[in-house]
Order: structure tokens, then C-alpha cells, then sequence
DNA sequence: CGGCTGTGAATTGTATACAGTATGCAATTT
DNA sequence: AAATTGCATACTGTATACAATTCACAGCCG
């Protein structure tokens, strides 16, 4: 065959430096707010600028930093405000995602319940949440449209921080598997309808208790 | 005043390139398909390889361009497959978008009302392509998440190339503006749902003619 | 004649060097 | 003592240089 297309090719360093910087920047090693030092970031990661400075060019583009002209890169900002907004998203385009993407498998419904029931054993906040965007994912796996797809998946690079942030303040709050039994439920009776409803509670619950340890954090440094 | 904070600080290379290439892109001088050729491509530009390639990958998280590892940047190709998945997004987030804004006010409503009388006399493709989606943005300059009118821009700067390209080869097909119309006559009545509605209309259609072209071009090269 | 292999040019990836701008501190003035 | 100016330093922006990889084509072998 002439071409293996785009398959699993080797990353260059910007890539590999994208992905090391994003999780520096989910896990808190790089806090909000701070101000990106590219010579210090590039010595400590042991590469040069160059590549250093394109991987910084496409987080900013994922929203994860803000560049200032002269002044640099800074980590964009934890604001209740645009949590509030990328959560209000979810519950409108995941039950669109599930409903093109129509009632899965039995093989799909067996893998969702294994998630499930991974999560509910897990306890460690970096585990949980991305087991829990792991479910969502393998839920609508079925969408034929895949903008679609890589918007939600936008969204959830987007939270994570905020919500890892949270669950390492307060202890783990309440877990959504009870959530997603009924969505499986449902799609197991073959209700696309009800399993879509199900899931539009799942994203819309969680929301509160995010929202309110965020107000009161910005209150108390105002 | 101590900070004007990151009020239209002149741009730096980078971010004037990325406009610049996305520009050659949408209007076509930089082919479909066709492969970035970074020394020819900087010599063009009068600048270096450096602040050019932090553009390209930007572009490259925009989704108008493609990287693959060791051989470079691609321009995205342009598939009807593509083109149906972001068309089928618009009347889902815009009518929510619109529903959010609630109704405009009465300057707002006069703003939309010339720029559709505009869009009416106008004949080039640019032109056209550029003053609908200034209506579509001016009709949800009011919605309070920014997120969601960010999503929108997102997908506008990737259907334009296809409309743009569409245009050139077909002449455009009707106008939008009698729908536009529908939905201002809507809100001064005070009927949200209606504009929604009829939002919704707008978009779904107009829809057909650019993906049946774009096929039959497919079926044309196969 | 078709497919393989090696070699040189072209192209991408990374590092380094240099120039321009911002930032913080100290000296100076009011 | 507060404000302001000037200067040294640190940092970002851009260019250039070098290394590593891919690509195209010629020649060779089956």
C-alpha cells in the first residue's frame, strides 16, 4: 500500500511538548493566572525555545493560555464564568451526539457498564475524571459527525482543570455512575428518547457544586 | 491608567501571518489539498521560517490545516463529508445561541435590517459570504455565552472556504436574504420561538445546492 | 519491463544567536 | 517621603544556522 495515512505516526517534540505542557497546566503545575517564562520552561523541559514556543501557540488556540503581545504567555484564568458557559454546552450537544449516533450495540453497552464500573471503584481525582469523560466518549463513539465529536472532546480538555482544581480542594463530591446506569438503562429498552433525557441530567447535575466552590473562591480573593 | 490591558496591542508577526495565510486559504491562492512549502511560502511573505511556522500551527488547530509529522503542513481538503457535518451544527447552536440573546432591541434589529438590505445588493461572492455572517453574528451579539458565539465563529471560518469556493465556479445560487427577513419580522413581534424557528429554516436550507455540488465534484474525480 | 536500492537534493525539525521591548530597581528631584 | 526618570537586566520576537529525515530519480538487478 502507498500510504498509511496520518496512522500513529511518531510526534515531532512541539507535539509531544503540547501534550507535556497541557498537563502541566491541568495539574495545577502550572497555576492559573501565572505567567509562562519560556527560557525557564524550555531549560526545565531540557528543549529549546522553538519547539517550545509552537506547542505554546497551539494550547493558546485550545484556550489553555492566553498570549499578551509583548509580555508573554500567560495561563488563562479559572473564572466561574466560562465554566459556567462550557457546562451549559454539554447538555446541549452530548444527547444530539447520542441521538445521531442512535441506540449502541450490545457490544458498546457491555464496554459502558465496564467504565462504569471501573469508576465507581476509583477514587483519585485524576482517575475519575478521566474515566468519567472516557464513558461520555465511548457513549456517543456511534456520532457520524465528528465536529461534533471533537467539540465535546474540546470541551472536556477545557474543564478538566477546573475540575480537577475543585476535587482536590473539597473531597470528591457525589459520582455520576448512578447517572449513567440510567442512561444505559434506558438504551438497553431501546429508548433513545429517555436515554437522552437521562444524559441531559447527568451533565446538568454536577454543575452546581462547581459553580458554588468557584463563586465563593473568586468572592473571597475580591 | 496603569493597564489597558489587552486592548488592540499591535499584533506580532505571528498572529499577522496566521491572518494572512488563512486569508491565501479561504480565497484560494493556497490550493486544497495542496502541500506547504515553508521556505518557498516565507520567502514569498518577506519573513522567516520561525514566526511562519508558529502560524501554521495554529492554522493547524483551526482545522484548516493538516500536519503530518516529518513531510509538513497540508491544506485541508475540502469533502462533502466535512462540509455536512458543520452545516448540520449551525441550526442546532445558533437558534440556542439566539434563544440565550433574547429578543434584540430596536437598535439592533435596525442594524440587521441594513445589513440584509446590503446583502441584497451585493454580487460578489466575498462580499455576499462576509455580510451574511455578519448578520448571523449581529443577530447573536446579545448571548451571554461567549463560548457558544466563539463555537459559531469557529465553524463560520471553516464553511467559508467551501461557499467561496462554491461561488466561484456556480453562480450564487439565492440569497438568504428573505429568511433573514423572517426572523427580523419574527422578533419584532416578540416571538423568540418563532425566530428560532425560523433561524433554524434559514440554516437547514442553502444547505443542499453547496453539498450537491461538492458531490458530484467528488463523483467528478474519482 | 517492473521493482529495488542507493545517492544527492530538498524539506522539515531543532538549536542558537541577535535585536527590540518590557520590567524592576536605584538614584534623583520635588 | 512620594513621584519620576534613567539604567541594567530579563524576556519575548525574529532570523539564521545546523541536523535529521524525506523525496525523487538514476542505475541496477531480477
Amino acid at each position: 500500500m502507498q500510504f498509511s495515512p496520518h496512522l500513529a505516526d511518531r510526534p515531532n517534540l512541539s507535539d509531544s511538548l503540547a501534550d507535556a505542557v497541557r498537563t502541566m497546566i491541568v495539574d495545577g503545575r502550572l497555576a492559573a493566572g501565572a505567567r509562562v517564562n519560556e527560557v525557564h520552561l524550555a531549560a526545565a523541559l531540557k528543549v529549546s525555545r522553538t519547539p517550545l514556543r509552537e506547542a505554546l501557540s497551539r494550547l493558546t488556540a485550545e484556550g489553555a493560555l492566553q498570549a499578551v503581545p509583548r509580555r508573554g504567555y500567560f495561563v488563562a484564568p479559572l473564572t466561574a464564568s466560562e465554566l459556567e458557559q462550557l457546562y451549559d454546552l454539554r447538555p446541549l450537544l452530548d444527547p444530539e451526539a447520542l441521538r445521531l449516533a442512535g441506540v449502541p450495540g450490545p457490544g458498546r453497552l457491555q464496554t459502558l457498564d465496564a467504565i462504569n464500573a471501573r469508576l465507581a471503584r476509583e477514587s483519585t481525582p485524576e482517575k475519575i475524571v478521566a474515566l468519567d469523560d472516557v464513558w461520555h466518549l465511548e457513549l456517543i463513539a456511534g456520532c457520524p459527525n465528528r465536529v461534533l465529536v471533537e467539540m465535546i472532546e474540546q470541551i472536556m480538555r477545557r474543564t478538566r482543570r477546573y475540575e480537577l482544581a475543585l476535587m482536590r480542594e473539597a473531597p470528591p463530591a457525589e459520582k455520576a455512575v448512578d447517572h449513567h446506569a440510567a442512561v444505559t438503562a434506558a438504551l438497553r429498552s431501546g429508548d433513545l428518547d429517555g436515554a437522552c433525557a437521562a444524559l441531559k441530567a447527568n451533565l446538568t447535575h454536577g454543575r452546581e457544586p462547581l459553580l458554588a466552590w468557584l463563586r465563593d473562591r473568586e468572592r473571597r480573593r475580591a
